[in-house]
DNA sequence: GACGATGACTTATCACTGATAACTCACTCC
DNA sequence: GGAGTGAGTTATCAGTGATAAGTCATCGTC
């Protein structure tokens, strides 16, 4: 019987000297591709893709630590695309807050076009070396870049002189619950979508709009 | 060797006729009792659980159709709980207003109180029977409930007329964005928890606030 | 050009997981 | 007192991540 699986390659050829990597490379690939076919990270089996790359699954401990590190290996590729992504639309328009407005767009629409990856870097526990790695590295830069995209706002006179960091985060909560929700509960009677994410930046951008001086009756 | 795991019950007696319910009783206290335990469910498994309470591991199965869904059974339980808490806090004052962002607070210090069962009910992906017994059930009150509280602040003047269904969900995904956060990534330099939920409910009561018609220079 | 070293991988196996089929036991009711 | 059944057990399966130890070809060296 010995069911095929799915995969083309039946066996690979053994590397030459020096081109481990390129083993590495394929065990990326191959991952990454699983993953979206099946839409879970542990629905894919190292034997599964070990199998798709045509090698046996103890050598794939040779060029990861374990499972979830060939995972978050996949993940951390998507990051990087992610916080480019992020950052390109910002840089679409110039006025600041419309910026932010289209970077918070982007953050929405990449983690539903990328499910698994989005899940498993903000929706899962982290831990220890991946927790110092993803929130020092990538990330850090990320909301960094976040930072900066609040503190123009407030510069430009659009924000009220907030604290730019709790903003910032208060920002990046609000797209993340949006993002997140939609992942979790596909079922739920959301609104149009498009209409959600708009509408939870005019609240955004709103609250923390500078308010007309009406109170003190202020002149011309 | 035969590794004594860690129960106390080394075998329990069988259950009278018709007495059967009690070991399903059993059954949840433990799995919540390992689940708080551990931080996490996939690391309680059927045997951990089957050894505490004193049985052999198939016998769970005359009570669940499966693991997850006794997991669920006990998260279900929490989200009941979770609701009247909600509730609770909202009722503990007559200003809608501040009734809504005591709801808030409320949501997010139960989420991290209960952070693996928040996990499941909210986090993780959502499929068939689940979606729609929790989402049209216990789930579909809850989130009624907060549609309620969006409505009493609109009909009281202190919100614009916008749509409560919409509105509500938005503030959901707020408090949301911020509980899951705090529970994916607790290395994250937060600023104080407080501050960051008091903050959000401001940007949510802000961003939905009637604005003072200054624009038109109304009367009176 | 034989030879030890080593990079790249395989074979065999472990401990564990959720789950199922088939059996046993004790009690109840007729 | 025997059939029926509720409540649980024994034995076992297929699949999981992971490891120890072996194989094999290639490289650098003498």
């Amino acid at each position: 019987m010995t069911a095929v699986r799915e995969s083309a390659a039946k066996s690979r050829p053994r590397s030459r000297r020096g081109e481990g990597e390129t083993l590495r490379e394929d065990l990326l690939a191959a991952t990454e591709e699983l993953m979206i076919k099946t839409g879970s990270a542990d629905a894919v089996s190292i034997r599964a893709i070990a199998d798709a790359v045509g090698v046996t699954p103890p050598s794939i401990y040779l060029h990861f630590a374990d499972k979830s590190s060939l995972i978050l290996a996949v993940c951390e590729r998507h990051f990087e695309v992610f916080d480019s992504i992020i950052e390109e639309a910002g840089r679409s328009t110039g006025d600041p807050v419309e910026s932010l407005r289209r970077r918070g767009r982007a953050y929405v629409r990449f983690g539903l076009e990328n499910p698994e990856p989005y899940r498993i870097l903000f929706m899962t526990r982290a831990e220890g070396a991946r927790q110092y790695d993803v929130l020092v590295g990538a990330g850090g830069r990320a909301f960094q870049h976040l930072v900066d995209a609040v503190q123009r706002c407030i510069d430009a006179g659009a924000f009220r002189p907030v604290d730019a960091v709790l903003a910032a985060t208060g920002v990046w909560t609000a797209v993340h619950g949006v993002t997140s929700l939609l992942i979790s509960l596909p079922g739920f009677p959301w609104p149009d979508v498009d209409a959600l994410v708009d509408h939870v930046c005019d609240i955004e951008i709103r609250g923390l709009n500078e308010p007309v001086p009406e109170l003190q009756g202020g002149a011309s």
